[in-house]
DNA sequence: CTTGCTGGAGTTACCGATATCATAAACCGG
DNA sequence: CCGGTTTATGATATCGGTAACTCCAGCAAG
């Protein structure tokens, strides 16, 4: 009955056919309709109807060598942070019928290069990308292609191309000042791994940055680097006020680190900031909820999302050119727990 | 000097130009190495690094009519529940030389169904789908596109064709069962919006089950239907205490509602359970360092990732047909708060 | 009435791969 | 040393759209 094969998906020829118009109008009807006669226009808009069609992209991105879909990579998916910045682009994207193809990195460069490697086969129109340090070959097959870039991690030095993030130095700075200003002088400083990435070793060049300022001694018993989680947190917590240093407040630069170290101070039955004051970096809903509730970091996640989207689509649709950093502000939220 | 005008990519042809073999060897050099001479595959392979070739992938699923993409969507990606999903997801995938695109639809079937002709129009070779409730229309296009799909919010009874999941009304039913077992006798019940998901609906039918079977009534004054968030759980717990149903228990049936509860209390200094009893679903790790850490479920997440896109790829890469239900476990984590 | 222009629709080539078939060399037993 | 098979490679058509050009009718100006 039918005359196709079930499962064959409609093509612009057969919308062609019943619309007893060529392919060529069809496309034309779909993509510009201003430039087709209303009553072709119709005719299209009811067999698209009728045969259920839906345009093939593929067929058109390769014949106009224009795609709608762009790539992002961060290190990992599981975890609340990069959520809301993916949120934040997908938002905007969707707004402007573009796709967001994702893929995580796991924390390795080697990952990284891997998914751009994938991201370019898919001949994607753009890239985000949360690290901000790249294997040599990724950059080069990034150059290649030549398509926009926008990195987000931390205001790097050494930008790709475009930069759409805060600074994490100053926001460390920032808060340790905080600290400094309420009386503090011990400040431990718990970090994820410096190796990994960038913002970890952007956050504490300005912790050191803020020491040096206020003319106090860098005091490694005082810093520690330990894995994400909030048993790392706890962890920590009980390193640094073993550890020698005798701190009077930590400053957990790292994700839920905090968290973990504030709960258990409850949990012992500790006062904070009597016993040790902590200070966090992000997470803001939740840390304001704990006992006492925690000063933290404000941080413009979600508008990352949706600016690196926005100039990235500027890029892509020619109204703008060439490198670009957006410096998005970050704030202190000041709670009981310093 | 280059010959070629910048940013354009390489193609095959320039491959096999530099390898002096044609278009058709350089393509089985690549997806079929052992079809091609030792020498042959070797003179390729270095062409294919001397230009910086990637494949064009548009071009090949185009041609092939394979897709190496499969779409995901998800109700929505700023939390932390659907994005250890989506990592399980994510994992396997890139183990399988897939891509994930992913689009969010607020929790609207519109949005869903606009997401789900976005991804058809990619023509992805499958699809994952969080909500189990969609317009005629999507499931139309579905059918018509004839792709496997995956839904993965509950064990629905109406299932578009694999599910991989839980079951929502079993596992409020095991939470209720083992506070009836305490001996919480006036449990209340507070749950996100009924209206937007099955997930929700099902939940609450467990809760109902579960009184029936102890020969309990359902009073109204112990249900509370509230939005997502911290504060909501805060105020879900004010109006439960004050709504005159007095109960000695509170399940807690939705994403974050038993944290924003259980921190409120410790704020108060109420004891818990001495006051009230408290019961979630999801989130183990934070609510495991509580004070008192919270009883909960622990449900399958990343599991449900990973699975999905395994009974997926066996379908794309026929290794299996026909529709599939896979019912992954629970468990409950009794803890201090009941 | 001719010329030139305009707008709507059609024709053809092509995007960059792969499927399919064709071809030539290598191989092999009898 | 030959017919027949295997193996490596190439030629060509095609996937489903779009770019760019062509064509033709209708109309205004000269």
């Amino acid at each position: 009955m039918d005359g196709e094969p079930p499962g064959a998906a409609a093509r612009m020829r057969d919308v062609a056919r019943v619309a007893q118009v060529s392919a060529m109008t069809v496309s034309r009807a779909l993509k510009d309709p201003e430039r087709v006669s209303p009553e072709v226009r119709a005719r299209v808009e009811e067999a698209v109807r009728q045969v259920g069609y839906v345009p093939n992209r593929l067929a058109g991105s390769l014949s106009s060598s224009r795609s709608n879909v762009i790539g992002l990579v961060v290190p990992s998916i599981d975890n609340s942070l990069f959520a809301s910045t993916i949120q934040g682009i997908s938002d905007v994207l969707r707004r402007h019928g573009h796709e967001l193809m994702i893929a995580s990195s796991g924390y390795g460069e080697e990952a990284e290069e891997a998914a751009i490697r994938a991201f370019l086969g898919q001949r994607v129109a753009g890239l985000i990308l949360h690290d901000t340090t790249h294997t040599p070959e990724a950059v080069a097959m990034i150059r290649r292609a030549g398509i926009p870039v926008v990195e987000n991690g931390t205001l790097t030095r050494h930008p790709l191309d475009m930069v759409v993030s805060y600074s994490n130095h100053d926001a460390a700075m920032a808060m340790m000042r905080h600290l400094l200003r309420l009386g503090y002088r011990r400040i431990g400083f718990v970090t994820l791994p410096l190796a990994a990435n960038e913002r970890s070793r952007d956050r504490r060049r300005g912790y050191a940055a803020a020491l040096e300022e206020a003319g106090l001694p860098y005091d490694p018993r005082l810093v520690l680097e330990v894995p994400p989680g909030l048993a790392a947190g706890v962890e920590a917590l009980d390193r640094l006020l073993d550890g020698g240093g005798d701190p009077d407040a930590i400053f957990f630069a790292g994700d839920v680190l905090a968290i973990g170290a504030a709960l258990e101070c409850t949990r012992r039955g500790w006062p904070v900031p009597g016993r040790v004051a902590i200070a966090a970096f992000d997470n803001i809903d939740l840390l304001g909820h704990l006992v006492p509730p925690v000063t933290t970091l404000r941080l413009p996640r979600h508008e990352i999302g949706r600016r690196s989207a926005e100039v990235l689509l500027d890029r892509i649709q020619g109204r703008a050119t060439g490198p670009l950093t957006v410096d998005l502000r970050f704030e202190i939220i000041h709670r009981a727990s310093t």
